[in-house]
DNA sequence: CTTTTGTGTGGACTATTGTCCGTTGTATAG
DNA sequence: CTATACAACGGACAATAGTCCACACAAAAG
């Protein structure tokens, strides 16, 4: 499976454990709302600056988003 | 100190314990020399499919190049 | 019924990524 | 001296990241 799919469904599944609306999110993460929606859909290639507000947002590390089962 | 300075270091720290040049690794990485360079010089914010290539090259999980000891 | 909350989607737009060309500088080696 | 290997750097460019608008749809709530 491709990775932006992998990170959109960890930022989806970390996102709803702190209990946030896509839109509530994206205030804390200083983002978009529709942008956040498209990123959990997997069809966006996030960078690391936005990787970073992520993060942030969820108050966690960075590392916590890429840790997914191998293939 | 900002995250793509941060990152910048990680991939050149990763790519030396390797022995790769820029351009070996470049090459492996299928992405440009020139941007290899300013990657590693921090001032290139990489997105998720580029992160991927680098640590596809590097032979490590993705998870490696955002270990670094906080602020 | 109307309103509200959450999400998906499309279009238009600017800023930036990432590619590709060539040149410069430095160090080592013959 | 010349040659070679490595990395910094610049310019030009197409592709795409990220912003912002509006609208569609479903579920729940009054």
């Amino acid at each position: 499976m491709g990775i932006k799919i992998k990170f959109g469904q960890k930022v989806k599944e970390l996102r709803l454990e702190k209990g946030l609306s896509q839109e509530a999110f994206a205030h804390l993460a200083e983002l978009d709302r529709t942008y956040i929606s498209s990123i959990e859909k997997g069809d966006r290639n996030v960078s690391i600056t936005v990787i970073e507000k992520i993060a942030t947002a969820l108050d966690i590390e960075i590392t916590k988003l890429f840790e997914w089962k191998k293939e």
